[in-house]
DNA sequence: ATGAAAGCGCTAACAG
DNA sequence: CTGTTAGCGCTTTCAT
């Protein structure tokens, strides 16, 4: 006799709530939502059944309701680059501090597979979409009202949101650093964009070559991945004619071309500097450890979101990158290296 | 003079789909959902109107009426480590398999972050939990009628599903290993857990290393970063008496450790062999590559979203793992390095 | 084979 | 300050 089994959370509704509080249903909402003002007791005694009943808003009746999900949508590119872990990670945490929810697909790398995940994310009922894709021109087509950002994204876009570090400038202070180790001579190992159009990064690498009077090494395109680098060093070695010192598009092609210069006895940075970009966990730890340039990924993150939230017109949003120096450049152990100078 | 606007994609209602076909509302959820018999010509006339509105679904309203937002929630450990960006790629995969979309949140790293982490996904409603804990013990209270899966977790937890890979044969595939290498005394770098108690890595080697009569080298316990094994390196070199070889409980610590390796002037496989555990992809390019237990991601991410969403009585899965031979274990490059062999 | 209708749990406008 | 009420868009039972 009246043994009613205590409820799982998810079976408490308001109603429940308001019964147990001896109060209508709506003065509940009013207590949730903070949306009008009570008597403190009033308040007090919703709160305690709510407490009681463990009752927890149904999500979806609020969504239909609102006709928001609160929740964000991202495609991540089809690769195991720590970069993009780190910067959704931001992403998800920029949401998360304003309410939101971060539902996350993996793309299989090609235009129309982002497409179709895309539009998966808002048959799912996202409030907003944010693609880092993997292709050069990726498919931007309207999604309902739903706003569309790109992320990691250099050039602008019509019609959408972008945010994306200034990889000209970063290209330059690499190049710069290389300079000032007095290199002369400084190759390219740049990332493959899948329709052959121009990267920023070579942009910046050949403006800064040429402002700063040195001479353009050779140049490599290849994957943006460990196994990209590695082919495109081999390459570059078999060739011979190496330059002193080479600014690589990605620290994964960094690491790559790192495992082919040992293969060959090429000492860095004695024989050859390297200054890479993104500054990913590992590139602290390779030998020698990677001097990079850094993308602010936190404040990438929360403009990211905020664009997407603020309802304001698509714009491109540009982040500056910083340098980290470590050994691979040439400079000495012990500054940026994420690790204790060894004794 | 009827000049509506095209509507966008998210306000095409189910009625203004039944109104255009001709039919009643609910003939057009039949048609959507499949749920019934209709005839050829009906069929066709509401999906003509479907495609000429774009009439997507209201996923909210679907959710509040099933009870069900057909969406996981996986929260992730507080590390850049991309094996974790790998398991989570595989659930999500497995998850859009069967219809379902995955929320991700990343936690704080501890106890009370990490339930703090289900409890905000299980009040977006989600459909089951999947925590990837970064603590010896996780908080694993019910969250209502949702289900929760551990995941890389090796012991069993009552009341919970568990999914993870066999610690205790990988641990001995790798000291065998090294043992057919001939190796006879073997050290251990092991993870830090953050309770101090067993894992089942060290009672792997100590099993294996007494079963093939060897001997037991230093041990060291760190986090489970690359700077957890450089520190734990550094710490092993000035100790002395390094064994011929290390079994090492993560590729991360690895990449510290030879890190250190390589700052002390101590050659891998030559002076000192290394296996490791996770087969992370950078664990191919390293200096020399990792030879490495890999886990069965894939198969793992079925089984978690399977468990998730089967119903069933929680209980403990176990996925065998197997050894990727690589340069630093001693065996000849070109085997299993995800590279060419250098010619 | 198709349609009518009853909610799912919530928010917010409106009334008191 | 609090209660009543009308939907949000959909699934599904029960008629027809």
């Amino acid at each position: 006799m009246g043994e009613r089994a205590k409820p799982v959370a998810s079976t408490v509704t308001r109603d429940d709530v308001a019964r147990l509080a001896g109060v209508s249903p709506a003065v509940v909402s009013y207590v949730v939502n903070g949306t009008k003002r009570l008597t403190p007791e009033t308040t007090a005694r919703v709160n305690d059944a709510i407490a009681k009943l463990g009752y927890r808003p149904n999500r979806a009746a609020r969504s239909l309701r609102l006709g928001s999900s609160e929740t964000l949508g991202i495609v991540l590119p089809d690769t195991s680059n720590a970069f993009f872990m780190m910067l959704s990670q931001a992403v998800e945490l920029a949401a998360a501090d304003r309410g939101h929810g971060l539902l996350v697909v993996n793309s299989d790398g090609t235009r129309a597979g982002e497409a179709a995940r895309l539009d998966r994310l808002a048959a799912r009922g996202v409030d907003g979409l944010i693609l880092c894709s993997s292709v050069a021109f990726p498919d931007v087509k309207a999604f309902g009202s739903r706003p569309l950002l790109l992320l990691n994204q250099y050039e602008r876009v019509h019609g959408v949101h972008t945010v994306g570090v200034d990889l000209l400038l970063g290209a330059k202070l690499a190049v710069e650093h290389l300079a000032d180790h007095g290199h002369r001579r400084i190759g390219l190992l740049a990332g493959e964009t899948s329709e052959g159009d121009p990267d920023a990064r070579e942009t910046g690498w050949v403006e800064a070559v040429s402002e700063h009077g040195l001479q353009r090494g050779p140049v490599a395109r290849e994957r943006f991945s460990a196994a990209g680098g590695y082919l495109a060093a081999q390459r570059l070695i078999e060739d011979g004619a190496l330059p002193s010192a080479f600014f690589v598009a990605s620290d994964q092609m960094a690491l790559g071309m790192l495992r082919a210069f040992h293969e060959h006895g090429i000492r860095v940075p004695e024989d050859i500097a390297i200054v890479s970009f993104d500054n990913v966990p590992d590139s602290a730890y390779s030998w020698p450890p990677l001097a990079t340039i850094a993308q602010p990924l936190a404040a990438m993150g929360s403009a990211a979101v905020d664009a997407l939230l603020s309802g304001e017109e698509p714009r491109r949003r540009l982040f500056v990158p910083s340098l980290v120096r470590r050994v691979s450049c040439g400079c000495p152990p012990g500054e940026g290296d994420g690790a204790p100078a060894h004794g």
